[in-house]
RNA sequence: GCGGUCAUAGCUCAGUUGGUUAGAGCACCAGAUUGUGGAUCUGGGGGUCGCGGGUUCGAGUCCCGUUGGCCGCCCCA
């Protein structure tokens, strides 16, 4: 039996839905410019080994991919991610650095679809390659700020949590951990935080019993919350890698509080985020009061554009998805209510006037302006209505009367006042109102 | 992939122990209303009761299956 209904976590946008869709795309793309990044696009469709290269198995389960006609093994992107390195690394001789991207791009994943997640989702990415100093993490948490902030969210509305791999790496090895064993442990602490002491099982199984003081070490350090409570944890390794991140630290942060955006920041090393492949700073976005998953997250990750093939790179980037933002922004009343698609709705008497007024209005929507009317003759009472239910904020009367004298009768629609207007004069009274009101 | 729960008009829902041609409000369309605004009144369109099977003289209602929504788990790039 063939089904006609759309597929599972797919979307429809009915014009209300586009519009608040439309709303955030609009306001992360006007950041993304103000901050300096470039916009770019890239194909949907994508070998399905540009996701095994770079995460593995686990990825595949959740990844939209076919056999197409050719034999070809491909996917539907789910994530921006791998592309844009290829993209980046394909050119990265000749673009200027550093590199500022952005993209406004859907995503596919085969998962179960629920609440603040979709088969197919919008996310808003931004990456920058070529600079391995923490300037580009300061550039990139700015900016995903502001893709929050720009809505009328403010830092008690939501927080950028920022962590570190590198640190914790370090952190461990001087603890006499080896590198498989800080991975393994890396995964436990990432889970610590919802469901407790069972987080190490996964560590214990392989590497065996965790000493009680290490863990308590390491439990130690998950509870740091600010740079002092850092620096006072690392002080008894005197290690110089220690150190000079600890700079990295202070630097970040610092820029950040330069721009004003210290309150909307948090030291949390609870977040490590799931993939392998970030290998410095990371940092999410999450809703402050509410109970939704992350509402972003990012990170820099240094090898991936020399592993999917290109030269070395460094790069840092961050997704935020248009479902989280959506709901965040829906229970917080900032989502804008109504689509109003005119400026100036024309009341046409008869047949006769219509003639005259389609001229009138051929020439106002060439001129850019946003013209509606009745296709058929109503009484004037509908037509009025149905202005003001367009969002005009004048009508114009086409009328026998008028028309015999050679005006138009415009109506301001807020004050419920009119005066005639020349036909000739048409369109410059229509630019002189509605720019001045 | 696993578990719970739900499915009647575009939306929100009613529908008696199984019983005539399945209803309401909102929304939409038309008329009252041929020159001035969110009103009122009258009328209208719109349903394979998610889909398939079973029980029964008879199923929106009971049973089985299936698909889909929502919630939780897993995962979260």
């Amino acid at each position: 039996m063939p089904s006609f209904q759309s597929l599972p976590g797919f979307r429809e946008f009915y014009p209300e839905a586009f519009a608040r869709r439309h709303h955030i795309f609009r306001l992360w793309r006007k950041a993304a410019y103000a901050y300096g990044f470039q916009e770019y696009d890239a194909p949907v469709l994508e070998p399905l080994d540009l996701y095994r290269a770079k995460s593995g198995e686990e990825v595949e389960a959740q990844l939209f991919s076919f056999t197409d006609k050719g034999d070809r093994e491909v996917a539907l992107r789910p994530e921006m991610t791998p592309t844009v390195c290829r993209m980046v690394g394909a050119r990265a001789g000749s673009l200027k650095r550093p590199i500022k991207w952005f993209s406004i791009a859907e995503f596919y994943r085969y998962e179960r679809a629920q609440r603040g997640r979709e088969r197919a989702f919008f996310q808003f990415n931004a990456d920058v390659f070529g600079e391995s100093g923490p300037e580009a993490e300061i550039e990139l948490i700015a900016l995903l700020v502001q893709c929050l902030a720009g809505f009328g969210l403010t830092a008690e509305d939501f927080s950028i949590r920022l962590s570190d791999r590198d640190l914790w790496f370090f952190y461990l090895e001087a603890l006499g951990f080896t590198e498989i064993q800080a991975r393994s442990l890396l995964s436990a602490i990432d889970k610590f935080e919802k469901i407790g002491d069972d987080a190490f099982e996964g560590y214990t199984t392989q590497h065996g019993e965790l000493a009680p003081a290490l863990k308590a070490k390491i439990l130690e350090f998950l509870q740091v919350k600010s740079l002092v409570q850092m620096e006072a944890a690392l002080a008894p390794f005197g290690s110089d890698k220690l150190a000079k991140r600890l700079n990295d630290w202070r630097q970040v942060l610092d820029g950040l509080a330069a721009m004003g955006l210290a309150p909307f920041v948090e030291v949390d090393l609870g977040v490590v985020r799931g993939l392998a492949y970030y290998t410095g700073f990371v940092f999410e976005a999450f809703d402050r009061k509410g109970d939704l998953r992350a509402l972003a997250g990012g990170g820099r990750y240094n090898d991936l554009v020399k592993k999917l093939g290109g030269p070395d790179l460094p790069a840092v980037g961050f997704a935020i998805g248009d479902v989280t933002t959506g709901l965040l922004l829906e229970q917080r009343g900032l989502m804008p209510a109504l689509v109003k698609f005119a400026d100036v709705y024309a009341v046409i008497g008869g047949k006769a006037e219509r003639t005259a007024a389609f001229a009138d209005i051929r020439a106002l929507r060439a001129a850019g302006w946003r013209v509606d009317y009745a296709f058929k003759d109503l009484a004037f009472g509908k037509q009025f209505k149905a202005a003001n239910e367009s969002g005009a904020r004048i009508a114009l009367i086409y009328g026998g009367d008028e028309l015999a004298r050679g005006v138009v009768k415009v109506r301001d629609l807020t004050a419920r006042q009119e005066h005639d207007v020349p036909r000739e004069q048409i369109v410059a009274a229509v630019r002189d109102f509605l720019a001045h009101g």
